[in-house]
DNA sequence: CCGATATACTTGCTTTGTTAAATATTAAAC
DNA sequence: GTTTAATATTTAACAAAGCAAGTATATCGG
């Protein structure tokens, strides 16, 4: 007697493994851009954050930049180093670290700006303008869910 | 004269940040699943693609599973040895390793069938089912784009 | 056939991911 | 005020990701 099969979705379907595919075919054409200033696709990330919400703590970084806080603390250095942010501790509760971003890392991100753009603009011609936005705004919908089981409470 | 604002999208509209933010959402659950039978993410997106496309060369599987070559070669090792999957080398030609779901590989995703089942059903639940199916329709169409830039060719 | 290329993996090394256990400060509760 | 409990990060240790270079076939041009 034959077993039933078991019976996944097709990986195609799969929303894990399809935001992850989606994600890789994305990711390539900026993967070269950074690569050409040698700085990681994480490194990069945090950069970022820093330059649009200003200068954060650790945690925020970590959760805005998807990083944990332990991985976070580890690039920190380097970066520094680096010149591309600064770390202060504030005198009023010196358990945080703050960073922001220095002026060479603001150089770094806008000499990527017009590739960036441009990354961007064949993406938003080949895919559609319209069916980018749509896709932006599920995935800005997804992230707000509360997909916590009841497995645990 | 104060520069222009480097300008590049908002985290939040930025489609591979967004991506990731999602895909982090979506595994939770998932994470949860598999942490119960000891598999790796990774290696059970390695399970599920050889469950579905059947025997595969190891490339065909990286590029499936998203994963680097160099990263399946050291998990494929472990995972003949822990019984999920076999490895071969067609004698037509020797370069190949071509891996295929064992019984045991087949159970265990078996195993899992119910508990993913649900996950989905709620995800679907939460999400919507027609917002759902739209979304992973987009997903599908963004990985069949062309990306690479005129940079290279 | 034979050297030059191309394929298909492997390996070595550095950076991140992950988890669990410290450390350092603050805030709270006697 | 001093122990006690929370916060915010740091460290340690080991698996996995990512990149570059190396190895083992296969294939091709002459």
């Amino acid at each position: 007697m034959p077993e039933p099969a078991p019976q996944l979705r097709q990986t195609r379907r799969s929303l894990p493994i399809a935001l992850l595919r989606a994600r890789e075919q994305v990711m390539g054409p900026i993967r070269d851009m950074l690569a050409q200033s040698g700085v990681s696709e994480q490194k990069w990330r945090v950069l970022r954050v820093v330059q649009e919400k200003g200068p954060l703590e650790l945690s925020q970084i970590a959760e805005e930049a998807c990083l944990l806080l332990s991985s976070l603390t580890r690039m920190i250095g380097p970066m520094v180093a680096e010149g591309l942010i600064t770390r202060t501790t504030p005198p009023e509760d010196r358990r945080k670290t703050v960073v922001a971003i220095s002026p060479q890392g603001e150089a770094l991100i806008r000499a990527h700006a017009a590739d960036s753009a441009a990354i961007f603009a064949r993406m938003e011609a080949e895919f559609g303008e319209a069916r980018l936005e749509q896709l932006l705004d599920l995935l800005e919908a997804l992230q707000r869910l509360d997909l916590r089981g009841s497995r645990q409470g």
